[in-house]
DNA sequence: GATGAATGAGTATTCATTCAT
DNA sequence: CATGAATGAATACTCATTCAT
């Protein structure tokens, strides 16, 4: 009776609102989420302000479909080793990996920054992601406390093994501290740079690693 | 219109213009730039909005002003030590004194945080403050080259006696590109930090200090 | 493309029209009709928006053949009695029937007082029923002079008979005007309570009756 | 200090409230609740939409002030004679006064019957007017339970002793019941009919008082 | 200087209607 | 015939800025 299957339906909308949060992606990132307009993002997606109210109930929930969809892409992403062992070299690994993937997913990483620094949005997200406050309070979100305590113990157990009889005395629990501060910092300088610094990236990426490996 | 008098006009007004700065920097930290409306502003300045216009002539001039007020008096402030040598004591003094100056201006940090992550907000300040896009790019403002240049200046002279010759083909100047993002990874989450994280704060600081001192 | 199968596209579409103007009514009733969207009846019709425009070419068209046709079957129904004489009993059943119509037809009514008072809206369903306009102004719609005149001469008629000659210097006439103020009191009352109010409504019906057979 | 005292801006905003309301009332009596459009509103007020935003906070809460002021108008005005015995005469006086008063605030009425026949409406106005349901749900608004009552006991009491011992087995209350059914009816005619019918109407509430005086 | 009334361009959102498939 | 994607004009509402007083 259709004209279209259903299938067909459902696969041109699945295209369509991919291409909408893409556009709005792009845009929250570069302007901000108040400056960026439904005028413009539609425009700019090649289509009627109207229309995309038939994707996107409202503006705040075509945000947070974007985050949702980019969580859950990172979230699968970093699935798959988790035997909670780290080698040396699966530390260089995660840690290269982990910058890949904010580059991949360098517009996502600016709109998440823009957005933990408003109150309000922050406490948001937070309701949205109860589970992973104390990553957020540092910056990133990650979906499932499993998930993110294995990633923590993980990491400790690696510093407790590689540092943690260097000296008497020492803490390897704070140093992991200070090396998430540098992750951090290095994340932050990373996705507000200009394009061109590829090379000084690739440097300190490098030189963190072999500061810990 | 005896000369007294003029002055206390004027006074009257930079206690004026102060007013509104401050109560602006605090709504636009808290709710954004785009979320705060001048109305509301005036409202908790205690003046009309008519009369905010004779002092600033648009809302992006209030914030631009806002700006270039901080930052001057963030120069003001470091300026004092200009000698070129750190001591350890001084470099201790140096480090504190940068998160105590953080705290004392959160609000204007938190804003400038949220600023930087605009493109076209940070395009304009790249113009507004030219000679600093380097230390911009690592999500700072400084008005002056010299300034900045001295206090790079400075802190690789400490680097390079502290940890120049520790190990052979040991980069002093790479150390202390990654000292620089472990700041800013804790200037990050000290700003957009719940309040009552001080205890970890303090820990933290004097953490990175003794791995450096 | 046999004069069957025309015949039982004709059915369905007849169906298919009624089962929209059924859904499209209730809706107009319970919300009102501005507030009614065509999205709305479409999905509670079980049929695409597109498919409406077939059968409707517009919202008001809708809107009109609802009213075209309650009238209509209104009309059909109180058509059988016109022998213009009214017996005590026949006048009790008169009254019933009334009652009982409108309750069987309340979303219409209550669609019809709704319309009938806006200006506008009045105004164009003066101009499709112009020989109406008497009762129209009543909160009635009777589509036909003759129809409508031999139901006021039937109860003058049966007024005259009853009343006329109970005081000298009585008049029926306006003795029959009261009446119908009453009823159209009651109607309105009828159409907007709450459904569990049956039991006020038959005893009320009965005083009405009782009052003047 | 100020250019115009806080009297004479209260005094202007009075006034402009009043403009706006009398105004929206108009339409919203003409047209609909829905139909009538801010823009047209402002437009008819001579002024621009932003500026019936400062007066009030939305067409809901226009719409509201409006139905406000005029129940308690119309309190004020039925205040006046408290003392719970209606002479004959003062029955004509209070039958007269009630359709005075519609004529004078015939838009009010026309809305209110317009409003109280959408479900939605209805439910918010009677959670407005809690203590008023019984009236309600008969057409009328009336804000205050304790007024209500003593109207309805200063007619009950009037009905018993004016028709109370006509004929034995006879019920006055009923008979009242009847009584505002017509009164309902009339009320209902008066509101919705063309303004040339004066005569008719004069005629009709004559009829109606030397029915039951 | 000081007020807040006034404006108007702009913003998110809705919805009757059209149309390609 | 049947679908629902697509449009665009309209709607309520906001807010930086101006201006009469």
């Amino acid at each position: 009776m259709s004209p279209r299957t259903t299938e067909q339906f459902e696969e041109m909308r699945e295209e369509r609102k991919a291409r909408i949060m893409n556009v709005a992606l792009e845009h929250f990132a570069k302007e901000g989420y108040h400056k960026t307009t439904i005028s413009h993002i539609a425009r700019h997606a090649g289509m009627s302000k109207g229309l995309m109210y038939n994707y996107f109930t409202s503006k705040e929930s075509l945000l947070f479909e974007i985050i949702m969809r980019s969580v859950n892409e990172m979230y699968a992403d970093f699935d798959r080793n988790k035997d909670g062992y780290l080698s040396e070299d699966e530390f260089e690994f995660f840690i290269r990996r982990l910058f890949s993937m904010m580059k991949e997913k360098i517009s996502f990483w600016r709109l998440i920054f823009q957005l933990l620094m408003q109150n309000e949005v922050r406490e948001k997200l937070q309701r949205m992601f109860p589970s992973s406050t104390v990553f957020m309070e540092q910056g990133s979100i990650i979906p499932d406390q499993a998930f993110l305590n294995s990633i923590v113990i993980t990491l400790t157990d690696y510093f407790v093994r590689k540092k943690g009889n260097e000296k008497p005395g020492y803490d390897p629990i704070r140093e992991l501290n200070l090396f998430i501060l540098m992750l951090k910092g290095f994340a932050l300088s990373y996705v507000f740079m200009d394009d061109n610094d590829e090379e000084y990236h690739e440097k300190t990426i490098t030189d963190i690693i072999s500061k810990y490996k």
